[in-house]
DNA sequence: GTAATTCCTCAAGTGAACTTTAGGTCAAGC
DNA sequence: GCTTGACCTAAAGTTCACTTGAGGAATTAC
């Protein structure tokens, strides 16, 4: 830690990376990464430290806990663009995206045990090896999950 | 597909690589490095060519479905390591390894349910900043989910 | 018998999400 | 006032799960 035995109050000239990173858990290097993803944005000293505010504490906390949700980057970044820029944004702001992610996590949730029963019903019969199976055929849905295992989410509109 | 319009009957030689991909609807390349990797272990014809059996095309059809339920090639590796090498795993040795699996993907379930949860209650509310948020302070307790974002399955037992 | 496929290996590339290293600047404590 | 630790940038390395490419051999189709 930079300022003292303990984070000085953020203000007046906000936190440093390291307090930043003992806060929020994040390492000082995945901070630094998530600012060159544009995810946060903090300002620079004369000296070109950066400092961040109470906000930028909070648009990482999120990012910490979206990720832990199985959310990739991408979806969190395009996720926080809707959030004000000239603002500090408000509790609705973050009630907004919130409930989008609520969203998706409930229909992650329901295809993960839509699967999970198939499995019951499929592998734990001996019928893998039939053409019938459902589990077996799940990529010829549209269904599926994401067909490639880089993409948990289902939710990557792009191609491929 | 090599051996005519329709893949042949699997006796006496077994499948291609290519039959294979074709009826897995995995990539070539996805089986060899499968091979690679020691979930799959097909014979050599003269030549070097790979031929593969019934029990292949079950492994293989079960990597690709544990894969979409989100479980690592490992942790896939691992369970399959316990399926008989002396004889081709029977309807028990699959039903063992899915009552496996069954168990982990209700645990993934009932921790992403649990994380939801705290999700409406804590970001919705806008505690976010607040040191006592049960989300923000997720990384602290044993429960959490794996800390790493590459490691999505909580399942992970090495070190890290 | 030849052309088109399919197969082989080995090496390198990809993308996500970082970490590590190298080489330096700046600020805090004594 | 100097040393120690925190900070800076830029580039390269890491892991997972593959794909792509190069260069060549074997098989199949006509």
């Amino acid at each position: 830690m930079a300022h003292g035995t303990s984070p000085r109050p953020l203000r007046p000239s906000g936190l440093s990376i390291g307090d930043i990173a003992t806060r929020t858990g994040l390492a000082v290097s995945a901070i630094r990464y998530y600012e060159e993803e544009g995810l946060v944005a903090p300002y620079r000293t004369a000296s070109g430290q950066r400092r961040f505010t109470r906000a930028d504490l909070r648009r990482l906390s999120f990012v910490r806990i979206a990720q832990s949700l199985g959310f990739p980057l991408s979806r969190i970044r395009a996720a926080m663009q809707s959030l004000p820029a000239d603002r500090p944004p408000s509790k609705a702001d973050w009630g907004r995206i919130s409930r989008e992610f609520r969203a998706d996590l409930d229909a992650r949730i329901a295809q993960l045990e839509a699967l999970r029963d198939k499995l019951d019903g499929c592998i734990g019969c001996g019928c893998l090896s039939l053409d019938s199976c459902a589990l077996y055929n799940e990529r010829d849905k549209a269904a599926a999950l994401g067909d490639g295992p880089r993409y948990l989410m289902g939710d990557r509109s792009e191609d491929i």
